[in-house]
DNA sequence: ACTCCAATCCAC
DNA sequence: TGGATTGGAGTG
């Protein structure tokens, strides 16, 4: 009898090519679901590779070509389960949803499956939990033995030592036999934690992150999947980490933007990590000081179990804040970057030879130049955004695109030579600190200085020993190692960040300032704050100065419900990039006109409320004219039918075919 | 997305 | 008249 594969093709982002073509297997062939093949595709037969999702013995009733090779089990069935889940919820096509699972260019030589490595444990010593880590340690284990899903979500402070329970609870899967995932927002910035978990699980850990090589991606991929790495750290695509026997998925520092993938699959690493522990019957432990307003609403509703860590090492409170108004200072005459507060805190600790960390968040010296006489912005020539200057090279820099040019003597819209420089970076920052401190030792971080391999880890770790007695950066200088010297953080200005029209920017300020006041006062001596702004009375200001995570989700959750933000709704944007403006923008309305007519002609069993298009905030990047529109709805599979439906059809319009258009569902906005 | 094919355009 | 260019359709 003769049979058949029906295998997924890479169509680029032709929504409506996106099926399962059906070859058949030559009689002499054994081809399996799971398999890679070598596939005639298209009119001119090249060929292409392909991967089997089904086989089946029904003859198509179309012209059918045959399989040409077969690499066999290169996607197991979990694999199989995540691309069809990814293409279901992030409105990708099958190819893509398996490139983000295999790593770059997959060979496959080895077919035997090796045992499974026995546990190695070092110089076994014995971790010592404080009394509240022992209660939430006791809380989770017990689940990792039941064959059911768990989530717990752990709320803890800064330096409550979230990082020994994750050790006793992975040391504990480990034990059990089963096989563990910790993800981390960004690799770099945590080496000490890396550092702790391969001392203490040695040749059982494999690292995976984008700044892999080739090679070091497919090593660490083949370990997890034939059992030799029993514990997978790394940042969000490690999510998709071909471990088996699961037990146990943490995600540290929940709600971070890493996490949500920007590109197709543009998929949440959290509902991926659910996924994944529902089919493996695992426990999912988000953590963070500073949860997501969705994730603790849900675990208000007991979606999550909430666990609490409250107390800080030794007990140590959490710096005291005290909030300049800029405003005031300003009157006063005081036109600098620096409070009087601010500036005098510095030189005390400088006399005292403790460290203080400043926060800035944008690099470079000038973040504007504009003109005196007809007030425009220079803006990039790729991008609707404005050039940051650079000291360092003496050039106007684009923070999207890359793109550098010199500071043009004239504006180039109206010719005056009245060019204004404005705006405060890091660099400029760090010019201004040298100036008044001409002593201190100064460790500026930013994207232009850590850009080194391993320039974060030496950089954290030469402050730690106290090679310098002020670092000043951008919001990286949030994360990274503990600093037990530090006794002042000073936040310069926060402001601009509350407004990237994001609504998300609220809760991202709040966790930015608890995250760097939190890197204060982790030593022996307790450790001060100083919070400038502009805006004291802005209620995120105000509770992040006094660490208040309960009433900042109190009046967080108010706004999102009366703005029906999530998690009131969900929120589906869709986007549409082209080379023209014209054309994006005739291609965005002809789509949004085009999902109009086919809701009136569904069956209403879904809510949703669609907004037309609008330019987005930067309305060009990269030469690419960028509009969106937003669908706010309720995330289930009626309404995903129903996007998907509306992007195949909406595809074969000639003014939507010219633009490319993608679904984001509950990604950010704004930007 | 990419390729193929047919229709169209234009220089000679 | 043919060679190049462009728009539209199909991918099993």
């Amino acid at each position: 009898m003769e049979t058949f594969a029906a295998v997924a093709m890479d169509v680029g982002s032709a929504y409506a090519a996106d099926i399962l073509y059906h070859y058949r297997i030559p009689p002499d062939m054994v081809c399996q679901a799971g398999d890679m093949v070598t596939v005639p595709f298209g009119k001119g037969n090249h060929k292409k590779t392909g991967y089997v999702f089904e086989i089946t013995d029904q003859k198509p009733d179309f012209r059918i070509k045959d399989i040409l090779e077969v690499c066999p089990d290169v996607l197991n069935p979990e694999q199989r389960q995540l691309v069809l889940w990814l293409r279901e919820n992030t409105f990708c096509t099958y190819y893509d949803a398996i490139k983000a699972i295999l790593p770059s260019a997959v060979v496959r030589k080895t077919k035997a499956r090796k045992k499974q490595a026995p546990l190695v444990v070092p110089a076994a010593v014995p971790l010592s939990l404080t009394q509240e880590q022992q209660q939430v340690y006791d809380t989770v284990a017990p689940y990792l033995e039941t064959e059911t899903p768990k989530a717990f979500l752990l709320k803890g402070v800064t330096g409550s030592g979230k990082t020994s329970v994750f050790e006793a609870l992975i040391a504990r899967t480990l034990q059990l036999g089963k096989n563990a995932l910790l993800l981390l927002p960004e690799i770099g910035l945590t080496p000490q934690m890396i550092q702790r978990f391969q001392n203490r699980f040695g040749d059982v850990v494999a690292l995976m992150h984008s700044r892999l090589s080739d090679s070091e991606r497919r090593l660490a991929y083949e370990r997890a999947k034939n059992g030799s790495a029993r514990l997978v750290i790394g940042t969000r695509s490690a999510v998709f980490a071909p471990l088996a026997d699961i037990g146990l998925i943490i995600m540290d520092e929940e709600g971070e933007r890493s996490y949500k993938s920007d590109a197709s699959p543009r998929y949440d690493t959290i509902q991926v990590a659910r996924q994944r522990c529902r089919w493996h019957h695992a426990v999912l432990l988000p953590a963070s000081a500073t949860p997501t307003i969705e994730t603790y609403y849900y675990a208000q509703k007991n979606i999550y179990q909430l666990l609490e860590l409250r107390h800080r090492y030794q007990n140590m409170p959490l710096p005291a804040v005290e909030t300049v108004d800029m405003r005031i200072e300003r009157e006063e005459g005081n036109g600098s970057a620096f409070s009087r507060t601010l500036h005098e805190a510095i030189a005390e600790n400088l006399a005292n030879g403790e460290q203080s960390i400043l926060l800035l968040n944008r690099r470079g010296y000038h973040t504007m130049i504009n003109c005196a006489v007809c007030n425009k912005t220079i803006q990039c020539q790729h991008c609707s955004v404005p050039m940051t200057w650079h000291t360092t090279d003496q050039l106007l820099h684009c923070h999207y695109c890359g793109y550098t040019q010199p500071m043009p003597e004239a504006c180039p819209v109206c010719g005056a030579k009245k060019l204004r420089k404005m705006g405060f970076g890091t660099q400029r920052l760090e010019e201004e600190l040298s100036a008044r401190f001409p002593s201190a030792r100064l460790l500026r971080m930013d994207a232009d200085t850590t850009a080194g391999k391993n320039a974060y880890e030496k950089n954290f770790e030469a402050f730690r020993q106290g090679k310098y007695d002020i670092m000043l950066g951008t919001q990286m200088i949030g994360k990274g190692l503990d600093f037990p010297n530090v006794t002042l953080v000073g936040v310069l200005s926060v402001d601009g960040a509350l407004f990237s029209g994001d609504f998300r920017s609220y809760e991202r300020t709040f966790s930015l300032i608890t995250q760097v006041v939190g890197r204060g006062g982790r030593g022996i001596k307790s450790g001060r704050a100083v919070l400038q702004t502009f805006m004291p009375e802005h209620y995120v200001l105000r509770l992040a100065a006094r660490q208040d995570y309960e009433t900042f989700f109190r009046e967080e959750t108010a706004v999102r419900k009366s703005l029906l933000l999530p998690p009131f709704c969900d929120i589906c944007v869709i986007g549409f990039t082209g080379d023209s403006q014209a054309d994006t923008a005739l291609g965005a309305q002809k789509f949004f006109e085009c999902m109009q007519q086919i809701y009136a002609q569904t069956e209403k069993n879904f809510p949703v409320r669609i907004s037309p298009p609008v330019s987005c905030l930067y309305g060009k990047i990269n030469n690419k004219y960028r509009y969106h529109m937003m669908i706010r709805c309720k995330n289930i599979a009626a309404f995903r039918n129903f996007i998907r439906h509306t992007l195949e059809q909406a595809a074969r319009i000639k003014e939507v075919a010219k633009i490319h258009v993608y679904a984001d569902m509950n990604g950010s906005i704004g930007i």
